[in-house]
RNA sequence: GGCGCGGUAGCCAAGUGGUAAGGCGGCGGUCUGCAAAACCGCUAUUCGGAGGUUCGAAUCCUCUCCGCGCCUCCA
């Protein structure tokens, strides 16, 4: 059995995992700002930090998972205003909505999913502190945090300060004392919803939300922070910022990113108008083999999106899920149980090099067919085994559609199976023929004719 | 402009110094009346290109071409 390694961002390496304090494991990642539809790049995140929860609770780590909803933002309020709504109607609609759609990809709950809304307080003393601190400063009813005298900002991004200039893609804010500062508090405008506070009527910046959160529900370092790559700069690089200024400790031991969904290799966005939604894939596809593909490519990699794709990923799944159709033996050679085993030991392996999928997949499906060959009980138990990390067996497959009875569907095959007995095969073919334009395919097998929807 | 990622067979995709995993598709076979499913075998002398280091390179170095990302909201 390996070491876990996992490639952390701050420090651009692949570090050997070991919990913080005994076997357990506190991990926050990043969740969705609630103001419209989940999008397959959402879930490539979420399902590929559910693997790595359910990784690590394989590995007996006593694992807590935060995850949040970032539930007032300008595009919340935005699309509420639009819609004459307060903002809480938006988001609410959107997490139920993401809820729904993110459990059919078989991700499990987190142990708590705060809301910022919900954490106004805490928000507030963290941005007085800040302000004791003199890492921070009130403008206009806004505070803004002095990214300058944070020493260390830009360590995990990489970015240097100097190389960061103001002017064509960073907005000017008049009242900051320096370009790069961000708002931990905003004064709120006219139609906004706001919070009362010391500084006046207004609402958390961005970033302080996950850094008040993280720190209250796992503590002042965290062992695993997760998103998207994209939230790197500046969001990660802030939130250490305003954490360390907080606390004076380390904020976080590791710091996972995972990679974009790409159409045509580019990145998956709303601008770009090349997004497709869990809503609109699943009419399409399965949510299981929707798992499947966006843990077929390693996790850092971009993925690209295609049907294709998505059409492989059904095939496999199905291939795999054909395992309950087996009766299986209790009896297994040794020589069989110790390839299994082996097969069992390299899927963990993989995983525990910074979560290879891909080649814990090809272990995956080696034990698929070893069970296939074998149709031990032995090789089928360590298949359910590695599912409870992949987590495809449980999952919806594709939708099937029966387009005439099974009354009808048996009483075709018994005639098919008389047209046999008597060798007229012309008849039987015929009746095959029939039943597979309704989709219906038929399998003569051993134990008689069996029938399933294409 | 700064920083970063990727280019491996028809397609998807592993592989950071020891001689190219796995899957799909295709082809051949076992099974079958024929199929289907499943299983077995075959399917890259070669890793974008050019140099270099080395006994040895997809893996390290230099240059170069192509694609993408971040530097603004974004999973």
């Amino acid at each position: 059995m390996k070491e876990i390694y996992f490639y952390n961002t701050l420090t651009r390496k692949k570090e050997a995992f070991l919990p913080g304090q005994s076997g357990k494991v506190g991990m926050y990642v990043c969740g969705i700002t609630p103001y419209d539809y989940t999008h397959l790049g959402h879930a490539r995140c979420y399902v590929v930090f559910d693997v790595i929860r359910r990784f690590l609770e394989e590995k007996n780590l006593k694992v807590k998972y935060v995850q949040n909803f970032t539930d007032i933002d300008d595009k919340i309020i935005e699309r509420a205003n639009s819609q004459k709504k307060p903002f809480y109607e938006v988001s609410q609609f959107f997490i139920k909505e993401y809820k729904k759609d993110i459990k059919r990809l078989g991700v499990k709950d987190p142990d708590v999913s705060p809301l910022v809304s919900e954490h106004i307080p805490e928000i507030i003393d963290a941005v007085k502190k800040l302000i004791e601190k003199g890492f921070a400063y009130e403008k206009n009813g806004s505070v803004y945090f002095r990214v300058l005298k944070f020493k260390g900002y830009g360590k995990l991004s990489g970015k240097k300060i100097e190389e960061l200039k103001p002017g064509a893609r960073v907005e000017v804010d008049e009242g900051k004392e320096h370009f790069l500062d961000f708002a931990l508090w905003k004064k709120s405008k006219e139609n906004e919803p706001f919070w009362k506070s010391p500084w006046g009527c207004g609402r958390p910046g961005w970033h302080i939300e996950c850094s008040v959160m993280s720190m209250k529900y796992i503590g002042s370092t965290l062992d695993i922070h997760g998103g998207g790559e994209d939230l790197i700069f500046p969001h990660h690089e802030n939130e250490i910022a305003q954490s360390e200024a907080l606390t004076g400790v380390s904020f976080c031991r590791f710091w996972l990113h995972n990679g974009f969904v790409t159409i045509n290799k580019e990145k998956m966005s709303k601008s770009l108008k090349n997004f497709f939604t869990l809503k609109e894939i699943f009419e399409k596809f399965s949510p299981r083999a929707v798992r499947f593909f966006l843990l077929s490519t390693h996790y850092r990699d971009p993925l690209d999106f295609s049907p294709d794709a998505l059409k492989e990923a059904e095939r496999m799944t199905e291939r795999i899920s054909r395992i309950f159709e087996i009766k299986q033996v209790s009896q297994t050679q040794d020589a069989i149980k110790k390839q299994a085993q082996d097969l069992l030991e390299g899927f963990y392996d993989a995983l525990s090099d910074d979560l290879n999928t891909s080649v814990a997949i090809s272990r995956f499906l080696k034990l698929v067919k070893l069970f296939n060959s074998t149709k031990s009980e032995f090789v089928f138990e360590k298949i359910l085994n590695a599912d409870r990390v992949l987590n495809f067996l449980t999952l919806e497959g594709k939708k099937k559609v029966l387009l005439m009875s099974e009354e009808e569907i048996l009483k075709k095959i018994n005639e098919r199976d008389r047209a046999r007995k008597e060798k007229n095969y012309e008849l039987a073919d015929k009746i095959r023929e029939e039943l597979s334009q309704k989709g219906i395919l038929l399998e003569d097998t051993p134990q008689g004719t069996k029938w399933r929807i294409k």
